[in-house]
DNA sequence: GTCTATACGAAGATAGAC
DNA sequence: GTCTATCTTCGTATAGAC
């Protein structure tokens, strides 16, 4: 392996842009394709579930090196900084493509009328991010059903802020979540 | 005008039903037809601009009803009852479909690469949700600039608790979310 | 002015050539 | 085993009958 798999992985990479910007159902075989420069039939080798398999391992991925760079960030500078730096990540996004890219895994999670696999993925990835952060939590001293709520409190903030941005066409909402996140968990942990 | 406008009104909603469900990108103006009752052509007499015309009108139509509820439970129960109750709207949409229905808006938030007017639409609706939800905050005391964040963050917490709750099939985001924004506002509101 | 039949194009998937 | 050509289905939109 190696060579072997590298027009697989350009194709899966082509994906998640794709996917992100356009969404699942707003985004062809043909589009990515197009943006892999990759030959017709080859996607049907590498891929043989078709956009269904396409879709889920995308989004697999995706929610994969997502979940890496939290749970590093979380070890390393705990959880305000982790929030911060997942804020900055998306506000460069949205602002570098226009507003027209938000998160990949938001997106999976919305679609998939054709593609119930690809949201039970987008579903397995906002729970590891949410326990994930509840046990940065816990450790900084929350008890652990206040570092829960806290948790998914952020990641949900955090997913609709990427919406409100994009269709605002702005970064005030993930601005001002931002403030109050980091305001929210400063003061709670502050009682350790 | 009154009963001329029934086949138009019926397929406004079915199109906002099915866009909750499927998206934007996953309905087919076969669906809304179906669903509506409606004859092939017909849609095409009322909606002349096709399914970009259908996609804006339907997303304005639940933005606006929407906004409706949530200003009039602000002006007669304030802003905590207001959040407990558009929770409880969706989790009750959740539950009643399976976890396939979700919130109009947010579907038009994220899609539209063939339809910016619906994801502009979306985003007027979202800052006039905020708009209310912070004048009514600022009424029971807050400094604006705090009543904006916090209803800004209360808006993206409950788009992103739906999102999380369609992916994992369940209604905890939405309950964490619930008790967490709660509390906050009920702290915030109490120094008056 | 309502509805039916259909044209035109896009998209998913496959078969077979090299 | 990699790529090209094509088959089929579905979806949008329209033209024209009643």
């Amino acid at each position: 392996m190696g060579r072997r798999s590298d027009a697989r992985e350009k194709m899966l990479l082509s994906a998640v842009g794709l996917f992100r910007r356009h969404g699942i159902d707003g985004t062809s075989i043909g589009d990515v394709i197009a943006d892999a420069d990759a030959p017709r039939g080859s996607i049907y080798h590498h891929f043989p579930g078709g956009k269904t398999q396409l879709a889920e391992e995308a989004t697999r991925r995706a929610g994969a090196v997502m979940g890496g760079a939290i749970a590093h960030s979380l070890a390393f500078d705990g959880p305000a900084a982790t929030l911060r730096l997942l804020v900055e990540q998306f506000r460069n996004e949205l602002r570098n493509s226009d507003f027209e890219s938000g998160c990949p895994i938001g997106a999976a999670a919305l679609e998939g009328g054709g593609t119930p696999a690809a949201r039970l993925a987008a579903g397995e990835s906002f729970t590891a991010w949410e326990a994930d952060i509840a046990a940065s939590l816990w450790r900084a001293g929350l008890p652990m059903d206040r570092a829960e709520a806290m948790a998914t409190t952020a990641v949900a903030a955090v997913e609709g802020a990427i919406m409100l941005g994009r269709a605002q066409r702005s970064t005030r909402a993930l601005d001002r979540v931002e403030t109050q996140l980091i305001e929210l968990v400063e003061a709670l942990t502050a009682e350790s």
